[in-house]
DNA sequence: TATAAATTCTTATTATATGATAATTTTAGA
DNA sequence: TCTAAAATTATCATATAATAAGAATTTATA
């Protein structure tokens, strides 16, 4: 165990499902030293990455709270997107889930959602949790702005049970592309449908979606032609909103201000 | 530079106003050969704690979106508190935005937060950003639970112009105490109004507070005995839940289930 | 496609992390 | 309040990893 890896092998034994540790389980688990582990996680505790709670517990700290924060305040597609969530659900013909998604490495991200009110369900679509790179709208409407080699890399690492499941995948994938817009059913979540728009900045390196999700039970064929209208407009705008995002990044960083808080 | 302060340094350049950086500029700011930062920033990037942006530029990754996501699903203030925000601002006499936050170290965050639809104006509390510890209702109603060494040493990193400054901060703040709330005006947004109750967990070690926070201008003075039964009857439920919650935790634990998330 | 910029690699040197153990502090139970 | 156990920090010789200068390679750009 050297370099970061250290600090985040104990970082990721913190989840959902597991929230708190005490020094003496994480030694176990990673076959480490208490002593060693004690120092870590001082240091960790120190810069807020973690907390000591009662009982000997650690847990998660402030500081993953205030980066995400940075983020959303900073993110160029959060801030483009984040505002028409809203509008896009309150135009949308029934109750929807709403979602900004983006490439990240090799997975899919929730990164922003507006759910209508009266909506019921719980999506798999929740803010920072990862979602599998080949199913749901939201999904492929990442992966059909993606060709060559570049696609090749992505999906090297998915299984395919037959060279023609991904012969399928791909032709399917080619056809949505044609459509301009993707429709999934059941592939994520049972009982819920999902449209979806690919959202691309080349300039800022961003691969993402725009998607509304619905209820099956509520939806019905006639709704389509007004569901892809609403995502292709709004998806457009957030894309234009990107681009002066992107311009207004660069004017600051040509001006040479850093701006940092402390310098303000 | 040693041990996480090498990467924490690194993350903390990456603020709202400074979003994205190039090796070159991290380099030149910490004053530390670019060779050492590309190095250290692969390293954040393969954790996903950084990523790589057009332009050569570095961006806060999505490994705090991920972190944030674990803190709001499994934090018991959280999960506890943030089900009751938003009956709190239906049961408000005027459009409120109404706040759950925390000590953490020597500073107090908001933890979770609702927003009335027809709130207009913006406050200082917001998710994820760090607050004064002296200012503000929803900082006191923190402060007025903590007493003897513990709040020596809290507010021995405050500054006070003249003893009488303390004196009478100590003073207000006994008086709050008698009073089982808190309310001030203007101490962090001018034209709002604050109310606050203590919330705590010994067991858990938090040390927390729930308010309503109000435009200045709806404010009458005949809805106070309202806002403050709302407050301190969700300010109780909450803390019952937090034991709840607490107890749910320690079922986990003794059962010796180790439930990360690759085990389930 | 040429050129500059960005990124990775290599290596000797220096600095830091490790882990066994002891010392200290904190916690919880009587 | 006291006491024993548990949690946490400190010490230190040794092993290991980080550093930084420069060369080599890859990637962007015009």
């Amino acid at each position: 165990m050297s370099g970061f890896l250290r600090y985040n092998k104990i970082l990721n034994l913190f989840s959902e499902y597991r929230s708190s540790w005490t020094v003496a389980e994480i030694s176990e688990k990673l076959k480490t030293p208490s002593s060693t582990i004690y120092r870590i996680v001082r240091e960790m505790v120190l810069a807020e990455f973690l907390e000591s709670a009662a009982g000997a517990y650690f847990r998660l700290g402030p500081a993953f709270i205030k980066f995400n924060r940075t983020i959303n305040l900073s993110d160029p597609l959060v801030r483009a997107g984040q505002p028409f969530l809203e509008k896009l659900a309150n135009e949308n013909p029934i109750v929807s889930v709403n979602v900004l998604a983006r490439l990240y490495s090799k997975k899919v991200m929730c990164v922003a959602d507006f759910k209508s009110p009266s909506f019921k369900n719980n999506t798999s679509y929740q803010k920072g949790k990862l979602m599998p790179l080949m199913y749901g709208a939201t999904s492929r409407a990442i992966i059909m702005q993606i060709n060559g080699k570049r696609l090749e890399d992505l999906l090297s690492s998915e299984t395919f049970k037959t060279g023609n499941e991904k012969d399928y995948f791909l032709k399917s994938l080619k056809n949505d592309k044609k459509k301009g817009y993707c429709c999934t059913q059941g592939q994520v979540d049972r009982d819920l449908i999902g449209f979806a728009v690919p959202i691309h900045s080349k300039k800022l390196g961003i691969e993402a979606s725009l998607s509304s999700i619905f209820n099956l039970k509520d939806f019905l064929p006639e709704h389509e032609p007004i569901i892809y209208a609403n995502l292709s407009s709004y998806g457009l705008l957030i894309e234009k909103y990107i681009s002066q995002i992107f311009n207004d990044i660069e004017i600051y960083h040509h001006n040479g201000v850093s701006l940092t808080k402390e310098e303000i």
